[in-house]
DNA sequence: CACAGTAAATGAATACCATTCATTTTGTGG
DNA sequence: CCACAAAATGAATGGTATTCATTTACTGTG
């Protein structure tokens, strides 16, 4: 009854037909991360939504980080990257961003995994790679110069998704608010400009105020602009996002003619 | 015997002059940070070192994130600021970026807390905010756009923290490499160039890559582009944050005077 | 086809970890 | 002076990933 609270509980022993695998593993994670959030991923959780015992996952998934590699990869399959093949470079980074931004918001703990995880043998997160190189590569970047490049604008992406889940009250100074005038009177600038944006026309504001060349910042994509992605801050979130993208693309392209 | 491990073991009830204290806890927490890293950090180890029972820390500290929280606003104080009191905007943003980068690669436990952390009673970090701020509004900076920009900054700056601790052999990508050629080329290109810096520019990459603690930065704005042989430093995060940190720095001052 | 070895399950056990609680002692404000 | 709050102890508690002995079934070799 440990394994599986239904039914005949299966034996101890081998069964007939395989039960667990690689992929059933990782569907098991993401259904188990989706209904209960990662800290809900626990080996025993896993388990019982896969009715095996938990030691039974380890005869495929050396640790529990492994798990979560392979989340991780499947994750990236979310990432929309199909722009390179058809728009110009800097909104095909545009594009890209916004929806690699998105998904890892919504996956914020596997941020700090990804840091520290080898892409040997992340099929999917290797897929990306290739296909973003390629329009790099299309746009006329020299090849020595795209990972650094790429690695740049990941390093933002990553950072720019952890401060989604940031609350939105996150640069409230509290009581040591009149010790620090200055920074706190920005900080209500900047929220009074982002409430504007998004009474007023709808994410216009965001990419204009970021000053690229040609705003159209994060339409379509992945359904994904966040008016109301998140708890409530999202809105600033997606400024400093937008200033912050806008100013890398403009800012690499200006590296390339130099 | 649990607590102190020594002399006389203090009974229990409450002792004449205060043991702990927020200060105290933290520069102990700090201490076995440095000694055993952050997976050595347990409340316990924490106690241990305070010659306390574990509950104890639990009268001053809600919990272990609590504790967390004070690290990371003492590591703050690590980062150099100061150049937005005497160096041109530009300039000063690439100190205080390196600076800060390379002290939260050395934390990048804390990245994900801080994200999550408001920044309600975390005095050191909010005297960071405030001179950070001042010295953009010494720039001319519209008051509203200057904590998107800092935002977006930070963002990348994290993110390349969590970089820096990746394994160098991140984009390895093994026996998926023929699946992969285009980026697999790209990478090898990347690695070969970084190597050629690192034997070539010779004293300027070494003290650049040691950063930031002591003010120097990255070396010559001259050079203009980041990619070139002369700046970037030794290892692959390096060239990536470079390439990064310029493009930002100059983007964000296109978009001053657009 | 037998047989050995390996793969894959169970269930019990381990070691840690953060956190809580009852208890004891001491400082402090009314 | 006394009641109450603050601060320590030491012993649980519940949860965690992970390991191990055991059982069973599949698979390749003679």
């Amino acid at each position: 009854m440990t394994a599986a609270a239904q039914g005949t509980p299966r034996r101890a022993g081998r069964p007939p037909r395989g039960v667990l695998s690689r992929e059933r593993i990782t569907s098991a994670a993401v259904a188990q991360i989706a209904a209960e959030g990662y800290e809900g991923l626990t080996m025993s959780a896993l388990a019982r939504r896969l009715r095996v015992a938990p030691s039974a996952v380890y005869n495929h998934a050396s640790s529990k980080q492994e798990v979560l590699r392979w989340v991780q990869d499947h994750v990236m399959t979310m990432v929309d990257f199909s722009a390179f093949a058809t728009e110009p470079w800097d909104e095909a980074v545009r594009r890209w961003a916004w929806s690699y931004r998105e998904v890892f918001a919504r996956h914020a703990p596997l941020v700090p995994v990804i840091a520290v995880m080898p892409v040997t043998d992340a099929a999917e997160t290797l897929r990306m790679y290739e296909e973003v190189t390629r329009g790099f590569l299309a746009a006329g970047w020299p090849e020595e110069r795209v990972v650094p490049a790429i690695v740049a604008l990941e390093s933002f992406i990553y950072g720019s998704a952890l401060d989604v889940s940031a609350p939105s009250n996150i640069f409230d100074s509290g009581a040591l608010g009149p010790e620090f005038p200055v920074f706190t009177s920005a900080v209500h600038s900047a929220a009074r400009t982002a409430d504007e944006g998004r009474v007023g026309s709808d994410a216009a504001a965001a990419s204009d105020a970021a000053g690229g060349t040609d705003g159209s910042a994060e339409p379509g994509v992945a359904g994904g602009f966040a008016g109301d992605s998140a708890q409530g801050g999202g809105n600033a979130a997606d400024v400093a996002f937008s200033t912050g993208l806008e100013a890398l693309i403009t800012g690499l392209k200006l590296q390339l003619t130099s």
